[in-house]
DNA sequence: ATAAACCTTAGAGCCTACTCCAAGGTCAAG
DNA sequence: CTTGACCTTGGAGTAGGCTCTAAGGTTTAT
């Protein structure tokens, strides 16, 4: 039997966030005090482990009350949806990769070609970048060389 | 000189998201028609190209509000001020990558782990694993099978 | 002249997951 | 019997980026 501060601190979560995790559905105290305190069971406590669990693998909260109430009706529910589940969640966590490696690629070649020193962004080839997108980034030299527009691979090489 | 539809399909956003922008400080109409009708020029479409670009790269509409007000006072900063900020929202896209590799890993495990099939979820190794956290996820054999108990690595071997 | 297609505004709504606040009730220690 | 730590509620605020609505004005083509 856990007060919901107490079970707040075993988890590692603060005591507003079982307050809308009961508001949203996902998690209830078994009981209350006569004062109107909630008390939870370690029923209660394994059920917001399942949940902190499934949020470390990625899934949002309304999928977590999905696969709660799965959970809860086993016997209802085959392998394939559990699974089904499991692989759409991987498909979007790797679509979002996808775009966050895309967007490395694009960072680091404007990155490379930029100087970094203490002089004027006139001759930044970021903003150039930026102001008309060439598919070529242009390259900075190091500074005090007299020409400082070098073409390359956006790729970087 | 555009009006606000022609310059949304020209670039391929939508009205609102100008009129958006435009609340939000990032590109405005260079005129207004006698009717109120917003114009905007060809300086004003290759602002909103530039931001088009930025988003393509993974800044904010906020970064993006920074980086175009650099852009209007480039002598005013450097080439450090630029490469900083694309060195930062670098760093931040890989962190968040890192996150999600972490979440596919997990799930690619959970999915191995899984039979797919159409038996009941009540052995199901996918809800066994988030229910109590044992490091290892239980793999279910190829159904037919008597038993259905092997352990194995994580990591999927 | 009229209908379709366009434009205007202010403001609300959506999504996710909290996080914080105010105003007050409860409980154990000293 | 007071202090301080804890608890209660409802509701607002945050970030990010739109998206939509209502109620009306303008332009263009027929
Ligand atoms: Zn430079
Ligand atoms: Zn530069
Ligand atoms: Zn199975
Ligand atoms: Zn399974």
């Amino acid at each position: 039997m856990y007060r919901i501060g107490e079970l707040a601190d075993l988890c590692e979560v603060k005591a507003d966030t079982l307050r809308f995790y009961e508001k949203h559905g996902l998690l209830s105290p078994s009981s209350r005090t006569d004062s109107g305190y909630r008390v939870y069971t370690d029923a209660d406590a394994a059920r917001l482990r399942f949940i902190l669990r499934a949020k470390a693998v990625g899934f949002t909260l309304s999928e977590i009350s999905e696969l709660l109430s799965i959970d809860l009706d086993k016997s209802n529910w085959a392998c394939a949806d559990v699974k089904g589940m499991v692989d759409l969640k991987l498909a979007q966590v790797q679509a979002k990769i996808a775009e966050l490696l895309h967007f490395q690629t694009s960072l680091q070649s404007l990155s490379d070609a930029c100087c970094g020193g203490p002089r004027s962004a006139e001759h930044c080839s970021i903003l150039e970048a930026l102001e008309s997108s060439t598919e070529r980034v242009r390259v900075e030299h190091d500074h005090g060389a007299t020409d400082c527009t070098t073409t390359l691979d956006k790729s970087g090489n």
